[in-house]
DNA sequence: TTGAAGACAGACGGATCTGTCTGCTACCGT
DNA sequence: ACGGTAGCAGACAGATCCGTCTGTCTTCAA
């Protein structure tokens, strides 16, 4: 059994994945401003202390919950483009497709920047934490419309971005992943007239 | 002076319009779950007996400023689009137009309904006049497109909501005035394809 | 003129939240 | 074998927040 033996830094980093992990659950579900510490560590069945030694305030546990959010939705576009689409016009469409795996997952509850982004104080590391996502998913789109030989390739990663957004609002908000489609259909349409065939 | 002259019935409704006020700067710059009711009455010049008879709970003040929001929102959609443009075709593209014009106002946040809607539990206040504000989202381009002679009404609407929802994300967290001047290009050719000259 | 109504100012209780601190227990390395 | 380290459990302080309540003052109506 690997469960026996256990080192003091295995057992300080189980201890920080599965607050990681209650955190992730319960941020994104309520929202980090209604969730209690309280609830965060009695869901992981984790003493308060072994929180403030691992993330050292709740503004910490905060900010990797949404770094390691960031880090996993990143991978998992990355993932799934290179295994689905073979070429940077088809991958600036099947974002759109990637994105809407989620849509349809239990639990779904838009986009977690958007909504960490609500009540988020000026400076803070909410704040901080959306720029480094948005400025990724700006260079995602903007980095295939540049391998895809987009003519204006910001431009077109700006519209794209924008229905991207959109399209996760709508499935949030109006609990209608057909959106996911919708954006599909228009963002196809806007890449092929930004793209010479 | 009609300042002098106040009856019980005026004074009462002063205060609540102060309130209203107060709450509107308050909830829309700071968000609702991180201004509290002492906040509100101070920035109001009012006693806090005032605010819950008024509205009851901080939740009736909430419900109170989001349909004021909404109202307002609504009202001047309306009157630009009937001020600027003639036909439900032109109006489809403007409405972008006119929701660029808060992108540069001081204080932009964003829409606040969305902002609201991060923390807001499942079946509260906020919820609830969140979904009447897409509801009148979706009808205003759904009406226009009926009235415009789109073939798919529906679906064009459904796409112009994206473009909208996407250009409002943009312009708040990219601090990006110009996801207008995007998403009216995007919504021009959307409209132009779903609508037969 | 007197009574009713309502706003104002502020104290208050109960609940909740963040962050610290104190014991207790278990496991690892020397 | 034993001391140190680290997590667990929970109490605790300080702050904040919601909502209620008391008391005073102004204004209108009878």
């Amino acid at each position: 059994m690997s469960k026996k033996a256990l080192s003091p830094r295995e057992r300080s980093a189980a201890a920080r994945a599965r607050l990681l992990t209650a955190a992730n659950e319960l941020f994104y579900a309520e929202g980090v401003h209604s969730v209690g510490i309280d609830r965060v560590i009695e869901h992981a069945g984790v003493a308060k202390a072994t929180l403030y030694s691992a993330f050292g305030s709740k503004d910490g546990l905060v900010r990797a919950y949404l770094q390691a959010r960031h880090t996993a939705t990143a991978e998992r576009m990355t993932r799934e483009l290179e295994a689905r689409y073979d070429t940077p016009k088809e991958r600036l469409v099947g974002a759109f497709e990637v994105q809407g795996l989620s849509f349809t997952e239990p639990g779904f509850r838009g986009c977690a920047f958007i909504s960490a982004s609500a009540d988020a104080p000026p400076g803070g590391v909410v704040e901080q934490a959306a720029q480094d996502y948005r400025t990724w998913l700006r260079d995602l789109f903007f980095d295939l419309a540049q391998q895809a030989g987009a003519k204006d390739a910001k431009a077109l990663a700006q519209q794209l971005v924008l229905l991207y957004d959109g399209a996760g609002i709508s499935a949030w908000l109006d609990r209608d992943p057909s959106a996911e489609s919708a954006a599909r259909t228009v963002a196809a349409a806007v890449v092929d007239a930004a793209i010479p065939a």
